[in-house]
DNA sequence: TCAATATCTCAAGAGTTATTGATTTATTGA
DNA sequence: TCAATAAATCAATAACTCTTGAGATATTGA
């Protein structure tokens, strides 16, 4: 994750409706979603409306496509995003641990669920 | 932080200058930088487009000011990017923590410099 | 109070982005 | 092959964003 690439990803997610499609792709797992079934998730969006915010959100990296028969899946892109949080994190840490220590202990308590599996 | 937050934030992330503004004032610490300063950094950039961009940065919540003198000192607002993190990384976690379990160990990494300070 | 310094505000214009509606391409099943 | 379905593409337009340059405001020291 470079400069451009952060830039790219920023830009996709400071879009209202590609906020929520990317919120959407990712609580629907890594299998995905078709195009049509996003649509109708965002009131209804016009198909041509969701081919340019899908179409910039896959050119941003944040999400990935497939052909499945007559539909199209689309599916968050985890590593991209993880990608994205480090290159936030990467930057804040510079001599100043104290601003993502809160992050860390946020994302910690959220992702490990109290077990005692940090060797993962 | 909400969506409406979020949304302001990723915009104010998705311009060139601005990210590099945030990137400069993370690293310079809590003390900030004069307005001055930081436009000279972006290479001499003039005052009224560092202005423009401080403030948006300022509406967005990410960088604070102060006036100090005749300058106004510019700082991250730490809290901020982390709450935009936690916001991320909240929704990834849905049923799916395999998404941030990578950036949780890059933050980690990161920030806890390979010493037991867990208790801090 | 005056000049110098630091920064902000404002208006205009260029460039970019999002939406709409019509059309086109790809796939499937009859 | 034909009709139906799913999604992408295209052109026009409205809306927003960024930069520039001129001028205004706030602070300091002489």
């Amino acid at each position: 994750m470079d400069e451009k690439q952060a830039l790219s990803a920023f830009a996709a997610l400071s879009q209202e409706t590609r906020l929520r499609i990317v919120r959407l792709l990712v609580t629907a797992g890594p299998e995905g979603m078709p195009a049509g079934a996003i649509g109708e998730a965002m009131d209804g969006a016009s198909s041509s409306r969701m081919s340019f915010h899908l179409s910039h959100l896959e050119q941003s990296g944040l999400v990935a496509s497939r052909r499945e028969g007559r539909s199209i899946i689309y599916s968050a892109a985890y590593p991209a995003l993880s990608g994205l949080i480090e290159f936030l994190m990467r930057d804040c840490c510079q001599g100043h641990p104290e601003v993502c220590t809160p992050a860390v202990a946020a994302l910690a308590a959220c992702c490990v669920p109290a077990k005692d599996n940090a060797h993962a």
